[in-house]
Parts: C-alpha cells; structure tokens; sequence
DNA sequence: GCTACGATTGAGACCGGACTCACAGTGGGT
DNA sequence: ACCCACTGTGAGTCCGGTCTCAATCGTAGC
C-alpha cells in the first residue's frame, strides 16, 4: 500500500523530479501550478508526488514568496470567554480567507505585550490583531506600522495609532446604561474595573484602557446631562482578583453612602461581585442593582437574570480578521464595516434603590 | 532617533556584515552567539546590527534548523470555556518552554480536523495536540506518527494510536457520579450528550468520542454494582444546539416514567437543560436533579448552585504542552505526570427524588 | 524551405540564515 | 627556531522552495 519504513528526510520537489524524470523546474511549476508545463509532465509529476507523498514544505515556501498566510493575534487572557468568541470569529474569518492563526497570549502585561508583537514580526506574520493592553504605550505598535505589515486593533483603542479598530462604542453604551440606572432611580453608581492604576481614581486621569476610560465618560456624561455629579467615590479599579473584588463590593455596600448599583466592567468581577452580595446577605436588585458587561449565556441562570450590555465579540474578531486580511491582500476598504454596536439588555438584575424616595423629587 | 523612511526589504545579515565591515560569516556568528567570533568583530556586529535594527528571520532559520519552535494546537471549539482553559494551559507551558502556539479550530468536523493536522504539518511545526474529534477514525493521526513529528492527544484518546493522552478517567468519575446519584434515590437516570451517532443509542454501540464512551461505561457500572440496570431509554446523544436540547430535556421530563436526574455533558447542554427546566415550571433540585460536567465558576451563582463535575482542565493543556515539548526536545519521561483527576462538587442541584419512597426498599 | 513566435524545458540564482571548510595568525612547548 | 593546537575569519554550500533567463522544439505564415 503506502511507502513503508521511517522517512528521515521530508520529500522534496527534487526528489519528486527526479521520480518523474524532469527537472526540478518542471517539477516545481506541475506543483505549484504555474507557468508552461505540458499535460505529459504535469501527469507524471503529479503520480510521483502522490507515490512519495510529496508535500511542500510551507516554510520554504513562505521564505520566497514572503507571505506565511500567517496573521498574529495577541490577546490579553485567551481564557476569559470574551477573547474565546472574539478567537473564534478570528479564526473563522482567517480560515475562510486560508489564513492560519499565531495565537499569543499576554496577561495584560505590557512586557509580555511587546515581546510577543516582536517575536509575530520575527516570525514573518503577515498580519497582527492586537488587543492592546494599553491604550497609552503603543510605540511597539507603531513599530509594526514600521515595518509595513498590517496591523488591526481588537477591543481597544490606541492612542496616535492610526489603525483600524474593531470595538463598540463604549462611551454611548456606558452613558445609556447608566441613564437607565439614574432613571431607575440610582444615584450612588458604582464602577468596579481591574484596570490598574498607580493611585484611587480622580476624574480626568488617563487610564491605560480607553475602553475603561471611555465607560468612565459616559457615566460621567450620564450624570451631568441630569444636572447631576458622578460619585466619584464609587469608582474602584485595580480590582485584580476575585479576594480584592469581594472585599471592594462590601466596601461599596457598607456605611450609609453606600452604592445602590454596581457596574461590573466584565464578567469575571461579576462573579465576585455577586458572591460578595450574597455573602452579605444582601440580595439583588431588591438590595443593590447589578449591571455587567458582556452577555455570556450563563447571566440567565442566575436569580435574577442578569441586565447586561451585550457586545458583538464574534462579530468584532470576525471584521477583525476580514479587514485585516484585506488589508494584507491590499484590497481598498471596500464596503463599509457593518457597525459594532453594544445593546443593554434589561434583564432583572436592575431595580429601583430602596432609598428611591430620598432622592425622587415628587416624593410620596 | 531612529532610521526615518520607509522601509523596503528587511535588514539581514548581509547588511549587517556590510556595515560591520566584516564578512556574513561573521556576522552571522556574532548574531547567532555560535562559533568563534573575537570581542572586537562582536561589538561592531552588535551596534550595527541594532543602528539598523536587525531582527532574525525566523522563517529563514527555521528552515535550515528544521526547528520552528511551534507547536500546533487543534481543538474542536475555541469559544468553548472548556478549551479556552485548555488553550491557556497550552499557551502558557509553551511559552515557558520557548514556543508558539499556531491554534486551529474545528468545529468537531473530521474533514476540519485532517486538513487541520496536515497544515500544520505542512507547516512544519516541532510537534502537535489535538483534541480529536473522533476517537475511532484516526488515520490522519497515525500519519503525523508516521511523518516522526510528536503528537499529543488532549481530552480524548484515540483507538489505536500510542500517543501520550492527557485526560482525566471519565469511567472512574462517571461512576462515582452516578453513585453519588444513585445513593440520593435516583433511578431515572439521564444523559444528555452533543456526540453524533447514526441513530440512538443502544449500549455497546461504537460512539466516536472515548469520553462519552467511558462516561456511559461509567453510568452502566454503578448501575451494575446496585443490581439495578441503566435506564438506557434516557440516555440521548445527538443533542446538537440550544432548541434540540431544550425538548429533548422537556421529553426526558414528560411521562409517567420521566428522568429524576439529568446528567448534563458539558455546560452549553446544562445551560439548555436548566432553561428547559424552569420553562417546564419544574424546580431544580425539588422536581429534577442536575449534575454537569466542567466546573465554571458561574456554576456557583445559579439557584440552586449547581453540583458539577470538575475537570482540571488548565492542568490537563498545560500537562499535554509540557509533555509535547519534551518529546520534541529528546529528553526522556522524567517523573511521573501528576495524575489528572476529575472530581465531584457537590453543591445544591443534586436532591433526593420527589418519588423516592417508589423505588425505596424500606419504604414509609 | 525558411523565419518567427509561442509553448516547453532545464540550469541556476535567490530568499536569509546556519554551518562546513580551508586558511591565517598566535602563542605555548621543546 | 620549529611544530602544533587553537582561535578568528571569509568564501561558499545548503535548506526547499520560487522564479528568471536562455535554449530548444514545433509549427504556422509566407
């Protein structure tokens, strides 16, 4: 049947010619489909290639053409269920365009964030989609521009980076959301993100992730158009760990200011927040509202069902990926990129405050 | 600053050399840190290299090594949780052991998964794991073995193929589980799984995955060792997407002979199932028990708590990478691999059957 | 019958590193 | 002063493909 015994040495194009007796040129050209080969050739080095079981050695390959029909991707926790589906529409997308998929993971580092870029380009990728850990140090992206391969930003933005960017408009989502919850009757809002920071939060201070910046400016901007201020106070980032985030949410929920709502900037602060509840024998939304990003399947399950802001994540690594390699194929941006947009999902996490009357203006 | 202008072709070594004012050879060296290369030469290699800001072509070096420092990765379903934890285990070994991860997603889908292997292959990657799709057909398998590259199977094992597999014992755990839920009074036992069979299930039949296999191994054998049978009518297999499950769940319920106990394959069929449940205005674990594969942590924040069956699944991916990455390397099975075992988390979905004193010897 | 042009074909350069080999220089041993 | 072992060094080959270029072949046009 096959060609028995161990094979030392990878087949090559050579070994293929000399089978079909005709030059390695020939051979070459009957295997990759190119130029002038007559029908009697192609045949005979087709049969050898297929008796050796000839296949091309992709690296070489790559070497001369110059294209891996490889893109990179750097992600910040491929185990968070966000960047698993956002993976997925990548690699979906990558598939369909016969692309294959470098995958890097960072922890968010910066460090780790750069070395992998550096070791994608050593690597001859010929795309990158990063999801940038921050939004403010970015020179080791602009480093990529440099060198002239595509780059595409998942997620985030990065400042003075022409890229394109695949994320949701998390400004006008985080403004509507939290009118919903002033409307509701919240004013003591609470914000609970694992962004770190050298220092508590003063508004105005930059912050590594727009995304995060971004939600902060539109609850900031949510309050002022009710003539209302933010409480500044309730703003709690560097929560890293699920110990910290408990320890945050009793800290919220304690003393006579405390929060009526929390916003979990994702799913995994969710998880603690509301063990923290719970354990404080506090129960939602009768107690304290809850609101958290991203609609993962499970927010149904729980008691309530969870209101969260549902973003496209498939659909944002899937435009990722097409843009990217249209980009790489040096096609024009075509049509317009269907809009990424963010929907509140009203579920039954959010209720009014039990405070409501202190606050209403018409009161009972 | 830095070199200004747009940059055409990539710096080698060759211009390294050049304006180092020494030959490629020694530039070469230099770069490389191998062979001998006098301090002087060294230095002005060095500077030149960085004045221009030289990087390897890994792709170039690969090919004369026969190293890529790679390693592929093909799993079933990234934006599964369960293989996204696995994914970080992979990643996480590999890049400790100096390699990147190239990830193919397959959708479950035998043609996905053999064209997968043989890019990768064609890719020349250093090594592979694959969780594989069928544990029966496994051919293209046995054609990486052949090819000399290692191979690692995750999650599954395949027939036949002497590979190293990195999975927890699915018989052992199953029917601990099942005894569990024996013991609680339950008889009406079911299983629900998404593995594809021809038609339903019949015991002994040949099904493509080892674990469903060994799971339901595991289920007949608690039965057995009650001197009872396995109610084999509620075992249903085939339970692919949310609306199948959901009547299937619903039919599993209905009837004077119903399930008492559902046994949920992974979490995307307990999802189903729990919503099912609820439509069917039926409590969890008053009316119904439940107990699921994977243990996430939103299992802990449903009502009731769900008791689950947890998997170290981070350990199982970084276990497979780290064995895959010695073999590449040569070095010998060192110390036993701690064992990967699966245990049961009893948390609130499990109770007694509402008509235990039926089935119950000594009853009221 | 002769020229011309397109189809075929093979030799060999080349991509960018790693590595072999032959040769020059140096210093130690005797 | 002579031999030898060793370090440094440059020329050039190789990895496995792609691709250029010139030569060859066949035959259509005149």
């Amino acid at each position: 049947m096959s060609t028995t015994g161990s094979r030392r040495r990878d087949i090559t194009v050579a070994d293929v010619a000399k089978a079909a007796n005709v030059s390695k040129a020939q051979a070459a050209r009957a295997l990759g489909n190119y130029g002038a080969v007559s029908d009697d050739v192609r045949e005979r080095v087709l049969a050898a290639a297929e008796e050796l079981s000839y296949r091309p050695n992709e690296l070489a390959r790559s070497m001369n053409t110059g294209k891996s029909n490889t893109i990179g991707v750097v992600v910040g926790d491929i185990e968070n269920p966000h960047f698993g589906l956002a993976t997925r529409g990548i690699t979906d997308a990558a598939k369909k365009g016969g692309y294959n998929v470098i995958l890097i993971n960072t922890d968010e580092e910066r460090a780790a964030e750069v070395e992998a870029v550096q070791v994608l380009l050593d690597k001859r990728v010929d795309g990158l989609i990063v999801a940038p850990a921050s939004s403010v140090e970015s020179q080791h992206l602009q480093r990529v521009r440099d060198s002239g391969r595509p780059l595409v930003l998942l997620d985030r933005a990065a400042e003075g980076l022409d890229a394109e960017t695949f994320a949701v408009d998390m400004a006008a989502i985080s403004f509507e959301s939290t009118k919903y919850l002033i409307e509701a009757g919240h004013r003591r809002i609470a914000f609970v993100s694992t962004v770190r920071t050298d220092g508590p939060y003063v508004p105005g201070m930059v912050l590594d992730s727009s995304q995060i910046s971004d939600r902060l400016e539109g609850i900031r901007r949510a309050f002022e158009e009710e003539g209302l201020t933010q409480p500044v106070d309730l703003v709690r980032l560097n929560a890293g760990g699920a110990e910290s985030i408990r320890s945050i949410t009793k800290d919220l929920l304690a003393g006579p200011d405390a929060a009526t709502a929390i916003i979990a900037s994702d799913g995994l602060i969710a998880l603690s927040v509301v063990e923290a509840i719970q354990e404080s024998g506090l129960s939602i939304p009768g107690d304290v509202s809850l609101l958290m990003y991203d609609d993962f399947a499970w927010t149904r399950l729980t008691t309530p069902p969870l209101t969260v802001i549902a973003q496209p994540v498939y659909d944002m690594g899937k435009a990722a990926a097409t843009a990217l390699i249209r980009q790489i194929e040096g096609r024009k941006p075509s049509l317009e990129s269907p809009p990424l947009t963010a929907s509140l999902i009203r579920r039954g996490s959010v209720g009014a405050p039990k405070s409501a009357e202190v606050y209403s203006p018409a009161g009972g």
